[in-house]
DNA sequence: TAGTGGTCTAGACCACGGG
DNA sequence: CCGTGGTCTAGACCACTAT
């Protein structure tokens, strides 16, 4: 099974043939590949070599490992579409009434963990809301699960200034949000702007969305703007890569 | 160096010392680190351990191996904002043409190599197109790379009917690209819909756009409709994770 | 209890890069 | 040439899952 002149690596060729059999559908999502022991017999070579194979399918994403049960196609999992053209005054939401309706839209039962708390703006955010570096920024931090599975992290920094004494320094803000608070208190909000980058997680964030090896997280940073062009929240949104898509439309002219 | 009774397994521990080391400065980006023989004597673990730890910072993106020199924190790359907004008629652009402008703008040398080609839809893509499966559609296949260095593949899709007899059928499809020729033959466009992914490169990807490992990539397929709400093209772009950011301004309203 | 993946060892030889 | 990372071996013990 293994061509030992060709100069290809051992490991790579098991890869390439398992991964292979998976495209060419002989193993199908969510079934059992043979146990490394049995791939040790299969194709000649020491386990340490089976490991390394495995190990590139799993940094791509395509097998899971249960220890104690088995080697694991990786099921497709359900993509939720995020519609980013939706942040309209009519349609009113923050991200966590985003994330609520997102949920009833696709039949999940969605929770949110907030906490609120007041720092001194750092260099980047300071940068982020047009403000000077130490000025108090409040920050929302969030934590929102789907069925119980943590999804998606979501931390908002607005100027002190404008949130002081409104809804928007306690845990939950009210129907529409920060933005619906914010335009009552005579903020008329313009345009947003998303910003959005891959990586692979840290490793916090590895823990906190229970994320299996070889699944990147999207990191969306939507800053949004008044009619005066100034920056009135900064929120930093990183999301599970392979269960979110979001859509822009983008006018032809 | 090692804790032994901790349960927490070594080479999470070598990793984590050496993960902190990076963060706290004490080795910058573009430093060397320790060779594995010497990590070796550090830590009093083996080299396989030593190896799977530095494994686990490579598919982090944080450190790079170099056969023969050592191993380096990885440098940060240069990222590039690319503005999405901008595909209105007055900057009328294809993919490519953005690339060029792009390219300017950041001053790098752009290369695109372009295979042109004729396919009978499948599934996936005749429901994109929204027409019948098995109908002939263009394909249009583009490399395109910064300074020799592979950055994005891009393969756009359209009905043939549209095509047939048009410069879109040449490799070199004029000023203002595809998006110029569709409306000189009569097809007003209306609005793109971007949708953005992430996840790991496949094989050929990674070969292709010469990722190291724990690069994920940008998954866009970008869909233009026309004012009869007719799909006319369906772009599937494959961008470089830590290369780019995509730029998005949503309106409040 | 049996089988699984997870971790770990002490070696070996090879290919690459630079002096 | 020597030091580097890349690949590979033949074991070992552990923790987890299921029967």
């Amino acid at each position: 099974m293994i061509d030992r002149v060709s100069g290809v690596p051992a490991y790579r060729q098991v890869a390439s043939d398992l991964r292979n059999k998976i495209q060419a559908g002989q193993y199908a999502a969510g079934d059992k590949l043979p146990s490394e022991r049995q791939l040790i017999v299969d194709y000649g070579v020491s386990r340490i070599t089976i490991r390394e194979a495995i190990g590139l399918l799993r940094a791509e994403g395509i097998v899971t490992a249960e220890h104690g049960k088995g080697l694991y196609v990786r099921a497709g999992v359900s993509v939720v579409r995020l519609s980013r053209s939706r942040l309209s005054r009519a349609a009113r939401q923050d991200n966590q009434a985003f994330f609520l309706g997102d949920a009833e839209a696709n039949a999940f039962k969605p929770t949110v963990q907030t906490t609120v708390r007041i720092e001194e703006a750092g260099l980047e955010h300071a940068d982020a809301l047009g403000i000077e570096p130490g000025s108090p920024v409040l920050v929302r931090d969030r934590v929102m699960s789907a069925d119980g599975v943590v999804v998606q992290l979501a931390t908002s920094r607005l100027p002190r200034d404008l949130t002081e004494g409104t809804q928007i320094e306690q845990g939950d803000t009210g129907a529409g949000g920060i933005h619906a608070r914010l335009e009552e208190a005579g903020v008329v909000l313009h345009h947003h702007r998303e910003s959005v980058a891959t990586r692979m997680p840290t490793a916090e964030e590895a823990v906190l969305l229970q994320l299996p090896p070889g699944v990147p997280v999207l990191a969306v940073r939507r800053t949004t703007y008044d009619t005066t062009g100034r920056a009135v929240e900064v929120n930093d949104m990183t999301l599970v890569g392979n269960r979110y898509e979001l859509v822009y439309d983008i006018p032809a002219d």
